[in-house]
RNA sequence: CGGGGUGUAGCGCAGUCUGGUAGCGCACCUGCCUUGGGCGCAGGGGGUCGUCAGUUCGAAUCUGGCCACCCCGACCA
């Protein structure tokens, strides 16, 4: 993409409405807009952002066997009737009518849903296992919105939802979205800390939430330092092998982890040295409940067993904040010049700069490059504008991209362009026609 | 929902107390330039001052209502 020909708002003063730095740099680089309270418009590179977290969260859930389904926003408000939520959600719901003023509600949650699909769709045990998930927008009515994505009132959520035949069969299912959360975020270049949790208005007895560390966290955390420790990308494990999954979340789930709600101080100086003792603050990323019966039960989700009998199935619910990620990454990755995106969701891979551009010579060296890299089908935003260095270099920065390729006309005396990266800084010059193979060799 | 605050150009702000129909920086436009890390030069465009009503010869400025947004607390992906 050239970017005299993107739509990419670059603001230089932080707009006053925001507090937090994922906020200020997302509004900055021009990557949403607010439209409302705690709803905001996705501009072109926070679209690029969501999209590319969105992608690795529908990957993953697709690789621990889930299966993707898409359903609408709107709900009629009878199905929270029966699972007595209609009246227990309170304001947080968006209560709407249609014109022929039947109540309808803009849908925080869709455990009622699924298992009404579920219920008309399975009638046998063999139905059974299945997790359904979907990806799509949420409303919940927020007291108070605030930090730009990381809690608007309309936010993207991946949410799946598990049914087996039995409470040891949706242990398997539960651990198979723990293990696939893990993977997740670490390909995000996370690491989100599984910490055991409340279980809210979801209900339900086993929960955990995934938290990543920054000191914006809405949530006080107090965990283990061995989890720094921990091998975050050792999960190349097969999902139907019960006791390997299992044993991932034992030893997730051996540690000390635990936010303020279910922090226990007795229990922490028992099980962890005070060497190790650390406390913090984290945002929330995810959170997984097992709940049973809770909503089969009420909505009539049956299947006939072996012996005949029908049985109501059980369930969890799993969820992923994917545009509160958004934000997220960039709480735990940035620096004072803007933000660092990790590759995998890196709108482009690569800003290319043009130092001269009118210049001939520099135009045309530039041009080959960009034409010869975006026919390889890697990501390329050039920095074609006919502008001083000294912004262009501060907008890249900004922005965020994981490599920046600088051709100016110094360069081009010795047939050269510098490489930099925007993580460790590290710059280093390379030949003019060794650039392409360079990203995409 | 309780408490506090703000609304003036795309963004950040001044002007409001002491009424006389708007100003600064950045951004933007035009031209020039010797274009290498947000300070090259010169010229220029842009605002029903959140909204409705009131007071006044006259309101961004005074009065009242409404709306929106932000911050601090209790709830949540």
């Amino acid at each position: 993409m050239r970017l005299s020909q993107y739509f990419m708002p670059i603001l230089r003063d932080d707009p006053k409405e925001a507090e937090i730095v994922s906020h200020k740099l997302m509004l900055r680089s021009g990557m949403i807009r607010q439209e409302a309270a705690g709803s905001y418009s996705w501009l072109p590179m926070g679209f690029r952002v969501l999209k590319k977290i969105e992608q690795i969260v529908r990957e993953e859930q697709n690789r621990a066997g889930a299966i993707e389904v898409l359903m609408p926003t709107i709900q009629p408000a009878d199905l929270w009737r029966k699972s007595g939520r209609y009246e227990a959600y309170g304001k947080e719901m968006l209560r709407i009518k249609d014109r022929h003023d039947r109540d309808m509600l803009y849908g925080p949650t869709n455990e009622e849903m699924i298992t009404d699909i579920f219920r008309q769709g399975a009638q046998s045990y063999k139905d059974l296992p299945r997790n359904l998930y979907h990806i799509q927008w949420k409303f919940r009515d927020e007291v108070r919105p605030r930090f730009g994505v990381m809690r608007g009132r309309e936010f993207l959520m991946k949410d799946a939802y598990s049914f087996d035949v039995s409470r040891e069969a949706g242990q398997h299912s539960y651990n198979k979205m723990f293990v696939s959360y893990l993977r997740t975020f670490a390909r995000m270049g996370l690491k989100a800390v599984p910490m055991r949790a409340e279980t809210g208005p979801i209900g339900g007895k086993d929960s955990h939430e995934f938290l990543i560390l920054a000191e914006t966290g809405e949530s006080q955390v107090f965990f283990d330092r061995d989890f720094y420790d921990m091998d975050w990308n050792a999960f190349d494990i097969d999902y139907d092998d019960v006791g390997a999954v299992a044993k991932v979340v034992d030893d997730f789930t051996a540690k000390y982890a635990a936010t303020d709600d279910k922090h226990d101080p007795a229990e922490f100086e028992r099980l962890v040295p005070e060497a190790r003792r650390l406390t913090g603050r984290g945002i929330e990323v995810g959170h997984i409940f097992f709940f049973g019966s809770k909503y089969s039960e009420p909505l009539g989700c049956e299947v006939q067993g072996p012996d005949g009998k029908k049985v109501p199935v059980q369930s969890g619910s799993y969820g992923i904040g994917v545009s509160r990620l958004a934000g997220g990454i960039i709480e735990a990755s940035h620096d004072a010049a803007g933000i660092i995106w990790p590759e995998p969701v890196a709108p482009f891979k690569i800003g290319l700069l043009n130092l001269k551009a009118g210049d001939a010579e520099t135009d045309q060296a530039c041009n080959k490059i960009y034409k010869t890299l975006e026919a390889k089908g890697v990501e390329v935003l050039y920095d074609d504008r006919d502008e001083r260095p000294g912004g262009k270099f501060a907008v890249m920065d900004l922005i965020g991209l994981p490599w920046q390729v600088i051709v100016g006309p110094r360069g081009l005396k010795e047939g050269i362009a510098e490489v930099k990266n925007r993580k460790s800084g590290e710059r280093s010059n390379v030949g003019l026609d060794r650039i392409v193979e360079r990203f995409a060799g």
